[in-house]
RNA sequence: GCGAAAGUGGCGGAACUGGCAGACGCGCCGGACUUAGGAUCCGGUAGCCGUGAGGCUUUGGGGGUUCGACUCCCCCCUUUCGCACCA
């Protein structure tokens, strides 16, 4: 007998999997595909236990799917371009590029500590030039398609990463990396088209009903999409050439249009303020003063400034005075509104503050005309229309059709959907990304790189200084550099893309990684795409699973795909906390695998982490509920231990062939009913918690089905020891025998190490994953008798024990008759008697009265 | 403010489509084995009443539907997350 010594088991069978490459795979049409995919890591330093919860669930999953016969893509790789690179070189002096491989090869370690079975010839990390070609191949083909662009635009920047951010990459005003309030610039950038995609985003999310609620909700928040209408006011007086063109989802409300609010930002604004100076400016001033974020988020208090002009409502006719006011954001829809102080809560506390007119035209269904002013608030709702002229009496909905096919006619409107998503800012003014392809040519003006000359490559040396403008700007080997078109000089790119690029197609990268020519052959994506269970932080819902649903729709346009969708199953893993917060190196809290693993083993941890709660969930760190695992993988070790030597042997006759007793056929019972409900739990369910406490349960009946058949040493004293004797029933032995290899072969998604080292002192010379899943047999699992609750008045009162093929009436005669329920059915009346549920829960319930 | 999810023993959590609430584990208590055990094996463990059989109460609170509700419906409370002037 030997103990259970983890560390030395871990070592032997990850040099195995590593020298027999045993999670490499090729594409193979004699089985069904699983591409398992785990969000790849940012090589940050160490990995702690929460960003390694992720890889275990994945492996899970991959490992089981691999038993049950698929041919599985698990691959991983290293989101190795960003910032903390970049900032360790302004620190340290460290080159980003030394930082960030020295990281990926501790890392990497750590994963192969776990012993996560990982593909890892396909390994990838973005900042290697084989894999950033591509990144700049498809820029180029996005900007032949248009999808890829240059304007000088107001961006965001965050003044302590000294770069711009994508709007999906400020969070309440502020730099999701850093947390610093973000600040306008005007900068000349690239973007990308998205806004192409929107709709088709939006339906697509229709269609990932695999996916959490949650995440798609966010997804379709984001993009924002409005129905409503363009409608031109034009200027008063004489409605000269130029109007003012507004965005409104509430035409039905244009009766009650009662002034036009413009955004500060408005090009009117711009050149009223030169023509009027002294009024503009100090009225434009106090906004200026007020930050960009607060303005955005409604921190600060709606004012507004008269500009003394007026526009036509092209629909009473009247005059309206036209307002500038900091609320209205100029970079969302035309950058003016009309103001319905009746029916917008917005305009309603404007036209308060500055004593504007409220006129009500639209009452409620059944009932009056609510007044706004009374109220003290706008009615926003749809209703039926009032003082509106012609459009009296109809309902929202209609009017709103009827009044823009009427502003379509007079040619000054039309219906049009307006969305809360922009294009893609992808211009970093940073070093470690990946260079954008393009050059700057005196006679020729903006010119793309050749293909045949791609990579463009970072040059290996670079000042960091971590000022505003790219370091690329100060290495004129990099800058300076030839016209692809006409051979005169030229200046290249010098800002690189947003490491988002990087991560939105590298699922596809994996499917083919060494690939010279392409990106990918188109051929083994269609094999293995789309990735078939990805997992990964819920904080990556809308940023990365945003961009990769557009990245894979512009694949398939540009002929490299067909597909659409590029992850059929979402799974957000919670986090992991410890003393109640999340893990960081600053908070001193983090718990590193390493340690966990010198002193628990690799398993016991994966097994911990995958039963204290549901993947979804949030989980508290405690050492005692490790070391609670740690105990059951070692109850485990004892037991299949000491009973190898019997069952482990050749010949032995398996248990359809042999004659069972009643404990034995109850053992098997069991066993065939832990792996139905182990089996479910993995797939489709992915309930890990469940099928760990599964597996625990059939190692207590198996303890407890040695102890009551002597056939177990553990536990006993020395004279009982002495009366343990060998199995004589080949029944035990047969149940025995199935019952362990079904344990140890389910156990091995959980913890791999030890249930091969099980399976080899079991006497198999091939691993788990041929050995395969083990099968269930329905006939076997079937019970023989059942018990059957019965319950009185809807409580329960008593149980009884039938046969499991009992009729209705003879379960209830049995019902009836069972002592315990006679005492509370005495004497009165029975009033009802309900036999409820199928073959799997049955129950009596009688109602009496 | 709007939207979503969730509230179950001392703790983490189970209960698949309305059918035995508290599986499994942690912790705690007891027993066995033992020179000893923080090892191991066995047992107990929602609360209250009762020596016991058993009874009553219990899934955030209140109401409802049903033979039967953790599960469905309505109201309220709490927590977490997301959105937050998008016209």
């Amino acid at each position: 007998m030997a103990d259970y010594k983890p560390q030395a088991i871990e070592k032997k069978w990850q040099e195995r999997w590593r020298d027999a490459r045993a999670f490499e795979v090729t594409e193979d049409s004699a089985k069904p595909k699983f591409y398992c995919l785990e969000m790849f890591a940012y090589p940050s330093g160490h990995a702690h236990v929460g960003h390694v919860r992720n890889y275990m669930i994945g492996d899970v999953v991959a490992r089981m799917k691999r038993m049950r016969g698929f041919n599985v893509l698990h691959p991983f790789g290293w989101d190795a371009f960003g910032l903390p690179a970049e900032n360790a070189a302004i620190k340290s002096g460290t080159h980003p590029e030394t930082w960030t491989l020295e990281n990926i090869a501790h890392m990497k370690g750590q994963l192969q500590r776990i012993g996560i079975s990982y593909a890892w010839e396909r390994e990838l990390a973005t900042c290697m030039p084989d894999y950033y070609k591509w990144n700049q191949w498809v820029f180029l083909k996005m900007l032949e398609r248009d999808i890829a662009y240059k304007r000088r635009s107001s961006v965001n920047w965050c003044p302590t990463d000294q770069t711009v951010l994508a709007n999906e990459q400020v969070i309440n005003g502020a730099c999701w990396r850093c947390g610093t309030t973000v600040t306008t610039r005007e900068l000349e950038q690239w973007f990308f088209r998205i806004t192409r995609y929107a709709d088709e985003l939006l339906a697509g999310a229709e269609r990932l009903d695999q996916w959490p609620e949650k995440v798609l909700t966010m997804q379709r928040n984001w993009i924002g999409r409005s129905q409503g209408a363009r409608l031109k006011f034009d200027l008063a007086p004489g409605g000269s050439g130029q109007g003012i063109e507004v965005f409104t989802t509430r035409i039905d409300t244009i009766y009650g249009a009662n002034f036009v609010l413009l955004a500060p930002e408005h090009s009117l604004v711009q050149a009223w303020a030169k023509e009027d100076p002294e009024h503009f400016s100090e009225g434009l001033k106090k906004f200026q003063a007020q930050d960009r974020s607060a303005r955005m988020t409604g921190e600060v208090e709606k004012e507004g400034f008269d500009t003394g002009r007026h526009a036509i409502n092209p629909f009473t006719e009247r005059p309206v005075p036209i307002w500038v006011a900091n609320f209205v954001l100029g970079e969302y829809g035309t950058g003016a509104v009309m103001g319905v102080p009746g029916h917008d809560q917005r305009d309603f506390e404007f036209a308060r503050k500055y004593k504007l007119p409220v006129t009500t035209v639209i009452r409620a269904v059944d009932g009056e005309a609510p007044d706004a002013s009374a109220l003290g608030a706008a009615a926003e709702s749809d209703g039926l229309l009032v003082n509106s002229g012609p459009y009296d009496g109809l309902g929202s909905d209609n009017a709103r059709a009827k009044l823009t096919d009427e502003a379509r006619h007079r040619g000054i409107g039309e219906g049009t959907v307006q969305y809360r998503l922009k294009d893609w800012g992808i211009s970093r003014q940073r070093y470690w990304g990946t260079p954008i392809p393009v050059l700057y040519c005196d006679s020729c003006g903006m010119v793309p790189e050749k293909y045949e000359n791609l990579p463009v490559e970072l040059p290996k040396i670079a000042e960091f200084s971590g000022r505003g403008d790219s370091p690329l700007a100060h290495v004129p080997e990099f800058v300076n550099a030839k016209c692809p078109k006409c051979g005169g000089s030229a200046r290249r790119e010098t800002d690189t893309m947003d490491t988002f690029v990087d991560s939105s197609w590298y699922f596809l990268r994996f499917c083919d990684p060494h690939n010279a020519q392409l990106p990918f052959d188109p051929e083994k994506v269609a094999y293995w795409g789309p990735v078939d269970f990805y997992s990964g932080g819920v904080e990556h819902a809308i940023l990365h699973l945003i961009y990769s649903r557009f990245f894979t729709r512009v694949f398939r346009d540009i002929g490299m795909t067909s597909l659409d969708e590029p992850f059929e199953r979402l799974l957000t893993q919670g986090m992991v906390l410890n003393s109640g917060q999340v893990m960081s190196k600053s908070k001193g809290n983090v718990v590193d695998p390493d340690d966990m693993i010198a002193r628990y083993g690799a398993d016991a941890l994966r097994l911990y982490v995958m039963f204290v709660a549901p993947p979804e969930k949030e989980i508290e760190w405690t050492d005692a509920g490790l070391e609670g695992s740690w105990r059951f993988l070692a109850r485990v070790w004892r037991i299949v231990d000491q009973l190898s030597e019997t069952i482990g042997g050749e010949g032995i006759p398996g248990p359809d062939s042999v004659v069972l007793n009643d404990e034995e056929r109850a053992l098997r019972r069991k066993t065939h009913e832990t792996i139905r409900r182990v089996t479910q739990d993995l797939d489709p369910r992915v309930h890990l918690n469940t099928a760990v406490s599964g597996l625990m349960e059939l190692v207590n009946e198996l303890y407890a089905f040695c102890g009551q058949s002597r056939c177990l040493v553990v536990g006993r004293t020395a004279d009982e020891e002495a009366s343990v004797g060998v199995i004589e029933r080949p029944g035990t032995v047969a149940v025995l025998k199935e019952s362990v290899e079904a344990l140890v072969l389910m156990l091995s998604p959980f913890a791999p190490h030890m249930a091969e080292e099980l399976w080899e002192m079991l006497g198999h010379k091939e691993g788990v994953v041929a050995a395969g899943w083990p099968p269930f047999n329905p006939e076997v699992a079937k019970a023989q008798e059942i018990t059957v609750p019965v319950q009185v008045n809807g409580k329960l009162r008593g149980r009884v024990v039938v046969g499991a093929e009992v009729s209705e009436e003879e379960l209830r005669a049995a019902a009836l008759a069972d002592p315990q329920v006679q005492k509370h059915i005495q004497g009165k009346t029975i009033r009802k008697v309900v036999i409820a549920g199928g073959s799997a829960s049955r129950l009596v319930s009688i109602v009496v009265g």
